[in-house]
Parts: C-alpha cells; structure tokens; sequence
DNA sequence: TCCCTTCAGTTCGGTCATCGAACCGTAGCT
DNA sequence: AGCTACGGTTCGATGACCGAACTGAAGGGA
C-alpha cells in the first residue's frame, strides 16, 4: 500500500509507533541518545550511518517531539530526549534484553543497574531488591562480560566504564 | 559497512534484535501471530504486504527459530510463535503502549485485559488486580473507543470482537 | 592575518530493497 | 472439465540507502 515508510491501512498503534521508530538506524539512534550521546559526530562515528540518513532521522525525531534540538554553540546543536522519547525506555530496554538473551553468544555485552542500590535489573527492568521499574535516569550501566572491544570510536571507549544513562558522554 | 539490513560494526544486542526485526513489515507479521493469524494469506489480506516481502520475512523469520512452519494439508502451511518469538511479546506490547499513548488521536485502538480476572493491563503490563505480569496466553484483546472500521478483511472483522491472544483467529 | 581543523551538514551517482501487478502449480469443489 | 483458493515466484519500476566528496561557518594556533 503506501509508499516508502509508513503503514497506512493499519488502524493500529502498533504500525503508527513504527511509523517514526521502526526505520532503519532510528533506534539506535535512540539508543545512544539514552546512552548520553547527544552531537551528531558522535553518533555518526560510533553508528557508521550515512550522514545524510542521520540528518534525516534527526530531523524526524525532532519534527515528532521525540527529540529536543538546541543550539549549544552559533552552528552547532546537541539532541536531546524529550519526555515523549523518554517514554521510549520500556521498549527499547524489552528488545535489548530480548537480544541479550538470543542472540549474544558470548554473554551478556551489558549490564544495566539500579544506581539507587547498585542491583541488575531483570529483563522485565524491574529492580529485584526494591521492587520497582526504575527510571532511565536511575539506572547505570556497565559492560558485560561478552562485550568485545571491536570499535575505537570516542563514544564505544567511553561506553567501556561505567556511565549512568541520560548523563552527557564526552568530556 | 555493512550492506543492507544489518548493523554490523555494532557489538550490541539491540543491534543484533534489529537485525531480525526491525525490517519493515516483520512486527505487524509478528503482531499478526500473537492475535492469532497463522495463514499466508491472511496476513497478507490484513497487512497488504507485498507477497514476495511477506514470504521473505516468514522464511527469515522461521530460520531464526521464531516461528515454526508446519503443513496442515498438502503444500499448505501454518506459521506459529515459537518460545523464542513469545519472547517478544514485551518488546511488542511495550511499543504499541508507547503508540498509543503517544500516536492515538481518538483514544486507544485495543485493549488489554488479564483474562483470569478481566482486569486492564497497565501500560507496563502489569495486572493492577494480580500484581503479576500475565504471558500472552492470557491476555485477551477487546477494541477500545479510538478504533474505527477501516478495513474489511475477514482479520479485521474478527479483530472487532473480543478474543484470546494466540488462538487461532479465522473460524 | 593566514592556515588548519572541527562540526554539521548537503550533494551526488550507484546499489539494494520494496512496490504493485501478473503469473504459476497444486488441491479441492461442482 | 472448469472454477476457485492457497501459497507462493517473477518482473520492471520506484524509492531508500550507501559511501565518498564537497561546503561553509567557527575556533585555535602561529
């Protein structure tokens, strides 16, 4: 039916979310931004995507309320995570753990923690000891034992130490 | 990089989830499963996916142990969830809560109850009522006020009723 | 002042995926 | 024998994505 990227014919909220979430690279890119990650040099050399298809993506998130763009210096923009993609956490954490625990090998490649109490998560991201789904901005994350140090990139050397989410990830 | 629909530079299992379903159709195939479709031709009637993409995505989907194949009368075939692919089911349920609380103008398309005790799942799938967190088994689906008849393939029609999660749909 | 680098894109030609429509073979029904 | 349904496959056209090169503004160093 439709042409290109959306799934028109679906009364369903499902195809609407993957609408803006479900093109290529997009969640990775959100991923990052989650991470900390917030230029676009950043994500381009830690992603290896086309500039031109991050452009477009960034200008679709921030054209959605997903992401926040903001002129940190005359020319230069950092994005941000607005609440709507902040929101985005549950699902983006589920399809993670789903890979974690399918198709990862040689372990786990992350381990994400309540910073509260310094306990892992369970897949579903409840905290075990506290009883509670906590937040993106409680949580730490530091790298499992199957991570393998294949990139150099500034952000995957930064990503290799602990680093609470959402906290800015360059120096 | 890589040349496709792979995101090969990235040691992450997201990006390893991604690979399998982030392609374009696949959730609203595997959406389609969890409501109970299991025939070719159903889903392709419900999703309007052109053939060749659809018998991509289900060949792929079954070499990944997501879906079972099985012949249920000479050369014709039936497409079930295998425990790997009822794994998905927070991933997907997590992004269509993020769709419709975010991309439903006219309030929500479906809803969700715990079937043991009728109750509506909250948007984390938590049963308030239980205090667990109910597998697809038990989920039943109703349409919710924001959903309008838009199409009229035999799926739809039988979507506008109430009906168990992975039970077959088509009399 | 001049040169060099960084950032954040844009442009471009080529390749790959997806699109709609038509075609095909098997099986059951009448 | 003829018709339909199912589950695909084939094909040419269109659109998305790819890598590489180019741009333009700003900052830093000599």
């Amino acid at each position: 039916m439709g042409l290109g990227k959306n799934y028109d014919g679906q009364d369903c909220s499902l195809a609407r979310a993957l609408e803006i979430v479900g093109e290529r690279w997009t969640m990775l890119v959100l991923r990052d931004c989650f991470f900390g990650v917030r230029r676009f040099t950043d994500l381009q050399a830690h992603l290896d995507v086309p500039r031109a298809v991050l452009t477009e993506r960034l200008t679709t998130l921030v054209d959605d309320g997903i992401l926040e763009r903001t002129e940190y210096r005359r020319g230069r923009h950092e994005y941000r995570l607005t609440q709507r993609g902040l929101d985005l956490w549950p699902a983006l954490f589920a399809l993670s753990q789903w890979g974690e625990r399918h198709r990862a090998p040689n372990g786990r490649r992350r381990i994400f923690t309540h910073a509260a109490c310094d306990t892992a998560l369970e897949p579903t991201g409840l905290c075990p000891a506290c009883g509670t789904v906590p937040p993106p901005a409680d949580i730490d994350m530091t790298p499992g034992p199957g991570m393998r140090p294949v990139r150099d990139d500034a952000v995957s050397v930064a990503l290799r130490s602990r680093h609470r989410l959402l906290t800015p990830l360059m120096a």
